[in-house]
DNA sequence: CGCCCTCTTGAATTAAGTCAAATAATGTGG
DNA sequence: CCACATTATTTGACTTAATTCAAGAGGGCG
């Protein structure tokens, strides 16, 4: 397995430097897998707050791994109304509903500057050809994706204003943890407004709950930044219910 | 691409038999291909109405292709509450989202008796990696999965009980004509309390819509039998709201 | 500095839930 | 095949969680 010598300054590819490869692509692949990889991935300069990925109906072409920033991603309604699907975190992937119809089916902005490597999508496939633990990843992932997609609509449709945002809480908390960030203070890169239409609940409410943690002693909020104070109460809300 | 011959009882593979195939797996296959894929689908006997073809927790080893009947797969909440996830159809595929973590993560029951393609996972994965339109329609499913799980945190969570119920019916209507059967008038092998579960109302609210439907002359409902009568005003529930 | 947008707070309204009970199916054992 | 038990569905009355409307308070940016 461990069949690298202490080669410093070499040809490794960007990917292996890379600190959220664990969660975005490779996984157990070989050091050449690594490389073919890098190499059909197209890094961009970094977007900025408010700048989209892609729009709901272009053309599918790639899917994008979140390097750095957050990125919302979101359904438009034929009313011109936004739903929004999801906040993106590094490592995380965007784009893979664009499969099926060849064409995105949301948009993806970004909440605050951000950086993304595109992955060609037609490329990705040949190469999932040749390697089989990269075909296996990308597979997982998209399944990873239906389990949060179930999750949260139990959530959304079952449980009350309270245990939706302290779930959302939580489940940020959770993966700022994982991405070695602290897991009881974070700042949120997304408005109310947009926790609110997330969890299909109106921005006062969410407002509302804010305060209410804050009284109950379960969080600290200031502004955007967020400091959880009793995770157990936080919890045992969301069980509840 | 048409190279077949009139070989009548040949030895086409069950999977060019069957009538859903264009759903649920070959799509653009070669004859060749289809009979690999065949040779290692595995054919249950008719599962009964309340089986189960598998439960959340157990190890992960096949996804399942529905070929007759109808299956209801949805998550347990630890409380032991049940969240109906959705329906689904001939020519759907189960069990997609225990590929991650090689674990089912929901429940699938027989709404009526049905019968079911076992697919073990590991020999798809497999073979995927020898035909690529294979690993293709695969990731085609997937996505296409996760679009459906998109659409539906829209409708349950922005859409009044009465749009998401016409949501329902429509989405029916439409899966039904698919399959080659009426748009207008079908069966429903769910029960009222399902369709509440699954889209975060009471039993009671979903009874009292399906009246208020049928006084409005929207639908007529027989217990199970449902006629749509008035198509484009259930179509504008949903996009209103 | 001042405008704009986000967020917060309060009061009134309402959609949907809960509780309770009747009715209609479905199934079971004799 | 019938009587009974059980479950699913419907309907009504009341309650409530969350929305909507209205308005004020902050913050951030040009």
């Amino acid at each position: 397995m461990d069949n690298t010598v202490i080669d410093l300054a070499s040809v490794r590819s960007i990917c292996q430097q890379c600190g959220i490869n664990k969660l975005c692509m490779p996984m157990g692949l070989e050091r050449n897998d690594l490389d073919q990889l890098d190499r059909i991935i197209k890094r961009r300069r970094p977007i900025a707050k408010g700048e989209h990925l892609y729009r709901g109906g272009e053309a599918f072409t790639a899917i994008y791994a979140l390097r750095s920033g957050s990125v919302k991603s979101y359904l438009t309604h034929e009313s011109g109304m936004e739903h929004v699907i999801c906040f993106k975190l590094p490592g995380d992937l965007l784009g893979l509903s664009g499969i099926n119809g060849s064409h995105y089916t949301n948009s993806a902005v970004a909440l605050e500057t951000s950086s993304v490597c595109d992955i060609p999508f037609n490329q990705l496939e040949h190469l999932c050809q040749e390697i089989p633990g990269l075909q296996h990843h990308i597979l997982e992932m998209m399944s990873k994706e239906i389990q949060e997609e179930h999750e949260k609509i139990a959530v959304c449709s079952k449980l009350p204003a309270e245990a939706r945002l302290a779930s959302v809480l939580l489940t940020l908390s959770g993966r700022f943890h994982q991405r070695g960030y602290s897991a009881t203070e974070f700042n949120l890169s997304m408005s109310r407004s947009d926790i609110a239409n997330m969890l299909g609940l109106a921005v006062e409410t969410i407002s509302r709950l804010f305060t209410h943690f804050q009284d109950e002693g379960l969080i600290e909020a200031d502004r955007k930044h967020i400091k959880l104070i009793d995770v157990a109460r936080l919890t045992a809300l969301v069980k509840l219910a």
